[in-house]
DNA sequence: TATGAATGAGGATTCATTCAT
DNA sequence: CATGAATGAATCCTCATTCAT
């Protein structure tokens, strides 16, 4: 049997933009104000482009064809524009590394895993792919601001990190994984990952990179081999 | 025979302090300047913690105990004051990715592939500590400034990249290698360890690593052979 | 018959004071910006007393009774409000003594040199008596600053002269001027009209002069007599 | 006979360039300071260039070769070496339009209001050109910046006009000027050659003008005759 | 609900002036 | 005498935020 976490389960979810899920909800508990859609598609188009710092509100009203007033009347602040931004993204990403993936996946389903991490690795770029812009924002502040790390890395910590070494338990149970412990194998995991996405989403330009199918390929046998030939 | 990339060749440089060299440079130069250093320590310190934009002249004026008029009378101009915080570190370090390297390697005195990985990692490892705050401006105005990307990433690539194809093709021929693209396995492994050194120096606290020996041995290992069990 | 530079036709418009002209303009555009006005007025009055150098925007905002960030949400720049000021003056002024001119002026309407002269010295007497400050303040800067002297002077001078050249020519082949090159009597005649403008409303006191009747008639019969006693 | 104001005569002192005056004074009284007469020059050139407000005081000790300091070691402050600058200039000029104007002309030397023009003129033009660079520093600070004007216009009126009526009323005497007011000729008069001086060497480009003799030829005819064809 | 005029604190930068050497 | 490092007030300008309409 194979896991949940195939194209067909969780990517709908997943390649769902979350702009166009903002704007739904939006549009849901508040139905006429379309104000506050385009608001928000202008700052992610922009706080992604130039960053937070460099992007005034003014900026945002002018291109979002909207009074500079009406920008504080939605949010309030101009960091609480960003949060509003970013907490979706991460509010999406946070269970979806932890929790959820926990429930989804059931010992008895997962082959091996290699498996694992290609269906892991899948829906994580899915979902990056989709929402592109608010990925680099959140990755600029989170280097960028003290602050902000200092808010959201606890809780990734807390919330992610358990399932993750649950995950890895399971493997090594089965002997598929090195013996080091749980918390370096998922330091070298996740962080090579974690800069995969970075310098293909935000550092190098895309003609680097092979279709995604391959790319997820060759990450999967990097994690797992390495780069010595075989024998 | 060694490589010339040893702890105790190289690292006599590579752990020497950029702060302390400019700090020396500026001494021998200009005997009386104490005011400057004071400045350049302030800013790397505040750019690191804050970043740049977030970071005012006013702020590093108070903090160093100066004159805000101190300031630009030294570097004309903020984004100058950040330049010569920013361009002794990379004036040391894509020559040491690159050309020198080039040069300090010699085929026959190495071993292994993992032998060179070892020297470069414990190399760079140690100019990063040593540097550690100018690292973490360097990442982050990188990721932050499209400006800073566009004029720098070009002249890593044409100064590195072709250096370190040279050093693939000749494990490759020695039969070390798994039969990749070149830059397939060169964005594989350096983006792995980029990715190390920003989690260690940025992202996570340093009380999650082990001693610096261990944590090349088993990013060594991990470049290597993936996580996967050996039969 | 007379020419159409009467008192009665011309100086309808060219005694309306343009300042007045601003603010109609403004209050009709939008309708509640009286600040605008104000500090149109306040700059013109400082620039016109202090030069432009020597007024800051915070004096400006303080004396106009605004905020500063208004001037700039309002002119952009300093020099922005300087042009803003400058501008309706000089676009009132060259056309008037140039293209309109001429096609105001049919000779067979004009009879001597003597009328045309006095029509005009009429007129642009009116004109600066009604926007005496902008006039201050564009003498000032002209001879202040050599990058509004290139800006301004070739456009006075493509559009102007050749207009001027006509009517000396015409006066010439009636006999009524010295056969002079119609430059130099150009260059004596305006550098004189204009030396007195300069003189009445810049450098020296009004007390010294009589009633416009009279000092027109006086500066026509000098231009076209000099000072010798006549036999 | 003729009057004392001849080239010969006069020019040798109104053709001495005033920066080699102030330069040879201060060797006199001041044997070593070669340095102060370099921050003169310097001054006179830029303030003439761009201005009194647009040159900084650190552009002139750069350019003058001297540091910052020793401006203010002679001069005291800015303001003060504009005044070093002007005054000997003006304590030039007014009293050859004055006092000993008064004495070198003796009525029975002149033969005529022409020859007379002649000569003061010439002996101006002379005087200016000889000091073109610190007329404009005077010409444009005058317009510029009301405590100046406040500040010379009196001393200039009491000691200067008073001289000229008289000459005015000698020549009135003989029958060869115009019956109009002593004030009233004399404001043509000056304000026509000052506006002469004004475009000459500050407005307009050198080649509009001939060589001196005819140019001034060409004005006493103009102030004495005007435009107008004779018959 | 939405506007946009108005604000003013704060930012980078300039520059005349001082003073220890 | 002369220096030039250091100053800090003042300048132009930006921008998040407020509020009357």
């Amino acid at each position: 049997m194979d896991i949940n976490l195939s194209k067909e389960g969780s990517d709908i979810l997943s390649s769902m933009n979350l702009m166009d899920k903002i704007v739904a909800q939006t549009i849901l508990s508040n139905k006429g104000t379309s104000k506050q859609q385009k608001i928000l598609e202008t700052a992610i188009t922009m706080f992604a482009e130039k960053g937070y710092a460099n992007t005034s509100t003014s900026e945002i009203a002018k291109m979002a064809g909207v009074a500079e007033g009406t920008i504080f009347r939605y949010y309030g602040t101009k960091e609480n524009l960003l949060r509003s931004v970013v907490l979706p993204f991460l509010k999406e990403s946070i269970p979806m590394l932890a929790t959820e993936f926990l429930n989804e996946i059931k010992p008895q389903n997962i082959n091996t895993f290699e498996e694992f991490l290609k269906a892991f690795i899948s829906n994580r770029l899915n979902f990056i792919k989709a929402n592109k812009e608010i990925f680099q924002i959140v990755i600029k502040e989170l280097l960028y601001r003290e602050d902000f790390r200092k808010e959201l890395l606890p809780t990734f910590s807390n919330e992610v990190l358990a399932t993750f070494y649950k995950i890895i338990e399971v493997f090594k149970e089965r002997g598929e994984l090195i013996e080091l412990p749980n918390n370096t194998i998922l330091r070298m995991v996740l962080s090579f990952i974690g800069s995969y996405f970075a310098s293909r989403f935000i550092l190098l330009p895309e003609n680097l990179f092979y279709e995604d199918e391959k790319e997820v390929e060759i990450m999967v046998s990097f994690i797992m081999n390495g780069v010595k030939k075989p024998k």
